[in-house]
DNA sequence: GCAGAGCAGAGGCAAATTGC
DNA sequence: GCAATTTGCCTCTGCTCTGC
């Protein structure tokens, strides 16, 4: 379905015609913009205020929740996911404050057409995503950046199948102080209709530095109508390094009060044990 | 299960530097 | 001179380990 998807985009892009316009709807969140006569394919429309990011990267562990200090080389491992979805990850392990840099990065993607590149001013960069502009934090920035453009991600559906990494290469203008990102193109595959969510940001800043609370936000941003899932699914599905399941439990019950707080959804576990959402 | 020690990483802030 | 950016360093936080 995907693939015909893309060919017929193709098609049309490459027929360069006026009819276009009319049927950009059709397509859901991907839309071209005419400039200069040439038809160019960008990110899809959100508010500032919002982050769009692709479902299958919110209802898995690639980024995931992980201790202080306690991040790992991760090689060849299959992420836990849902419905289906492949995804095998190589790399340093990635958690809620790489997944910042990378929302953070996708927004400005958004402002120019696939494949171009984006300039950007580390201070700026930081004041963005709410960090300090200390030392350590543009180490910190530096080192993130890195961890995106060197994993490797591998993510297969019935519907397509995608090898390649998070950030498609970065660099920096040592002369402007500049660092230049650019973002894959075959990246627009996973915001195809409804296949992505978007993240309103005054909740995850709410959230942060509570990277259990910020999995599970995301998490259930990315579900219309919230299902009930099991602590243990839950567990399994942030890659949480808790091994214990009351402890997790007990990590969790905190983190629900946190989201309900920052984001007033009614959040409960059933004597059952599991997990409902109410939006 | 709890408390205290030690440690690494993140956070905070003031000062220095740079460019206009 | 001023705002933006970068640097240096100290403090804070949260985690693990150990002993009780």
């Amino acid at each position: 379905m995907y693939k015909n998807l893309y060919n017929r985009i193709n098609k049309l892009i490459n027929e360069n015609n006026s009819s276009l316009k009319k049927k950009k709807n059709y397509y859901g969140t991907s839309y071209f913009l005419k400039n200069n006569g040439k038809l160019i394919k960008k990110m899809p429309v959100i508010s500032d205020n919002k982050r769009s990011i692709p479902n299958i990267m919110l209802r898995s562990s690639l980024f995931g929740v992980i201790k202080k200090g306690n991040r790992k080389y991760e090689k060849n491992v299959l992420k836990t996911t849902l419905n289906g979805i492949f995804i095998r990850f190589t790399g340093e392990s990635l958690d809620q404050t790489d997944l910042d840099v990378w929302l953070e990065c996708l927004h400005r993607l958004k402002k120019v057409p696939l494949g171009e590149k984006v300039k950007f001013k580390t201070y700026n960069f930081l004041k963005s995503i709410n960090r300090k502009t200390g030392r350590s934090d543009y180490e910190w920035l530096k080192s993130c950046l890195i961890r995106l453009s060197v994993c490797c991600i591998e993510i297969r559906d019935e519907h397509f199948f995608y090898v390649g990494h998070l950030l498609h290469e970065w660099y920096r203008n040592e002369k402007t102080k500049e660092y230049i990102i650019i973002l894959n193109k075959k990246i627009i595959y996973f915001f195809t209709d409804a296949m992505w969510t978007g993240i309103s940001l005054k909740e995850r800043m709410k959230l942060k530095g509570k990277s259990l609370s910020q999995w599970i936000h995301c998490f259930y941003c990315s579900h219309k109508n919230p299902l009930s899932y099991k602590v243990q699914t839950l567990q399994k599905l942030c890659g949480s390094s808790i091994i214990v399941l009351w402890k997790f439990r007990q990590n969790l019950k905190k983190s629900l009060e946190e989201v309900s707080f920052a984001t007033g959804w009614k959040c409960l576990i059933d004597i059952n044990d599991h997990v409902h959402i109410k939006k």
